[in-house]
DNA sequence: TCGTATTAGTTGAAAATGTAACTAACAAGC
DNA sequence: GCTTGTTAGTTACATTTTCAACTAATACGA
């Protein structure tokens, strides 16, 4: 029944990624959510502010390649657990500069922090060549 | 990398595997979306019973590593559309036995085309190391 | 063989997501 | 000024996902 040119899922990139990446950002995942009662899309709002400094969202749904209902609803659910603070722009009142409060950089400290160790404890299983070789590749997907 | 110890998110492995994936998948997505207005559930699930023949819910959940609750629902929706029969095994009612109908067959043997397809542009952009390397890494994240 | 535990699969409700329509502010042309 | 178009961001609604509870069949031990 299957002959040598058969389609192999085994090997469709996309599904690769998909599971790999899910096998890889599950424990992280658990962290955030459980310490935090972050969604995925709250964490990436809350790590470009703390990393970046002040954005608008929009700025935030072109760097973090996030939808703007995304971006809205996660700053919303931020600013409800005080963790950052908005502040209506003088030159165009539609537009919102985004900050992380105190407590907000404390969070994203911590999470920075752990999601730094997973990685590290992610990128230990590859060589040096095969690490960069797989960041890469990555990264041309990504642009691509 | 970068100077500093700040952590990036642009070399988290969690990160760039979904945002590759997500820019990987888009357009076979939008394939079997619009196509057959399937849900990525029930084109995994179609697409194990194409390849590998009868399987029962549970042999799909892990082969597949879908949730059984997702799975339920994805074999639902494939026999709504006379995608897929059901057969109670004999030894243990409990389960049953899914086979593909000839109209899922087909759609199989459609998307499973389609999917070598975008599978083989997508991996164009890669040399042959390169392509080695990112399925072996991504493969060792699924399974570690 | 009876009671308990386990397994296969389904279902309902709550949470999250996607889509499209919406408001409000600005911009550009006349 | 006024009209038209664009942009930032929100909201409503439908779809999808998740979680926990559920049914039904089997397994196992006393």
């Amino acid at each position: 029944m299957n002959t040598d040119d058969e389609f192999e899922i085994g090997t469709f990139l996309p599904y690769l990624l998909n599971q790999a990446g899910e096998a890889a950002g599950q424990e992280f995942q658990r962290y955030y959510k459980d310490r935090y009662g972050m969604l995925r899309s709250e964490w990436r709002v809350l790590f470009h502010l703390g990393r970046f400094g002040a954005l608008t969202a929009r700025e935030i749904c072109d760097r973090a390649r996030l939808h703007k209902t995304k971006t809205s609803r996660a700053v919303a659910a931020l600013e409800a657990r005080r963790f950052l603070k908005r502040a209506v722009m003088v030159h165009d009142r539609r537009q919102e500069q985004l900050t992380l409060s105190a407590a907000g950089q404390a969070a994203y400290k911590d999470l920075a922090a752990i999601a730094a160790q997973f990685d590290a404890r992610l990128m230990a299983q590859f060589s040096r060549t095969e690490a960069a070789t797989l960041r890469r590749c990555l990264q041309r997907l990504m642009d691509g």
